[in-house]
DNA sequence: CGCTAGATTGACTGGTCAGTCAGCCGAACC
DNA sequence: GGTTCGGCTGACTGACCAGTCAATCTAGCG
């Protein structure tokens, strides 16, 4: 028989991390409680990793990585600006749907840590964030939004929206049917393209 | 001679804990790090408060109070609902530019903790958020907002928006010169209730 | 004074864990 | 069958630190 086919106990060990943080926190964790959940000997974490903190910077920069590509091809698309934002707000909400835990851990003890994870991923982070932003700027030199609003304040403001929502799904206090991941990738877009106050009525088409 | 007016040892400590938590996080702060800060011994953190916990229980409930209590009466106030947006805006960024370092640490280690002490203070946190949630509400009625989007849904993104705006100080990654705090507060509230898409001219006005 | 009570001290304990290491196991290859 | 070598094991160590506590100090009070 061939050499079992890479039981990769590398990646098992990478996903009961993920469960793991998710549940614990990255703190409150044992590298014990890790191997457990991996079904495997305390000692073979340290054969595949350097450290805790390995595991969690990796789990952070694989899928920031995928963030970043997908932000940079919706940006250069040819779609309006508006759908260009919903595609990067799908692409994280879908993030979520598909992935709850791995976001949580994510956007819970990287993103938001400014000691330690958050500090050493800002390169990282910031990369998402300038291309939003950029995003914005392409979109008021086309004269589609208002040009008195600096795009990287817009950026923060979209981010800040999305990660909101996140964490409200994370906390478990906004709903979190089918229809509400829809309903919210409509309204951040919304919201923040066309403002809450009223438009003027500019056409009575209906 | 009077007993010394009360040289409150207990404030001290708690100062002192702001600047450790905020500079080291909470989680690799010491306590003897925070007695250390104070001037104290060791022990007499315990004298005063009960655990490490408790200390930064008190810090967040102390602060998170007078939030919730500005938004009560910014709400109860009479102003355009545009206004009242603006008011806890400010409050929030004001706190932030008299005391960083406290809402740092409110911030990274409660508002935004899923695990531990986020999930403690969710109530007194979704307080504020509810608050904001019913200035919009109010604002609909009153035919001054869109009523097609959930005033849930506008509180987060208003949230969402302010507290990266925190981060961003924070982390130091945008400018936080005394004008660009201004800025700051002008733009979310413009942001949120205008829109990122230019208005049909309604009046040509100059 | 002598007494009481609260403030203050800091050495010490108990428990927890990240990371180490000496060695085992089994597949391939000779 | 022996040898090698990587994957794999889990008991153990060393450091760290929250929280305890017995002892000391200080101030008012009779």
């Amino acid at each position: 028989m061939a050499r079992a086919p890479a039981p990769d106990k590398r990646r098992a060990i990478l996903d009961a991390a993920i469960t793991v943080f998710a549940r614990q926190g990255f703190h409150t964790a044992r590298v014990s409680d890790v191997a457990a959940e991996a079904g495997v000997a305390y000692g073979l974490v340290y054969h595949y990793f350097d450290s805790k903190d390995q595991m969690l910077n990796e789990l952070f920069s694989e899928r920031w990585a995928l963030l970043v590509e997908a932000s940079r091809e919706i940006r250069q698309s040819d779609a309006p600006p508006r759908d260009k934002l919903a595609g990067v707000a799908n692409f994280i909400i879908e993030s979520y749907r598909h992935e709850p835990e791995l976001m949580k851990v994510i956007i819970v003890e990287v993103t938001r840590a400014a000691n330690s994870f958050g500090r050493t991923h800002l390169p990282e982070i910031r990369q998402a964030y300038d291309l939003v932003a950029e995003i914005v700027a392409d979109a008021q030199e086309a004269g589609e939004f208002r040009d008195d609003v600096d795009p990287n304040f817009a950026a923060m403001v979209f981010y800040g929206a999305i990660e909101q929502l996140l964490t409200g799904w994370i906390f478990d206090s906004i709903p979190s049917a089918d229809e509400d991941y829809e309903r919210a990738k409509r309204l951040v877009v919304e919201t923040i393209c066309d403002g809450l106050e009223p438009r003027p009525v500019d056409a009575v088409a209906g």
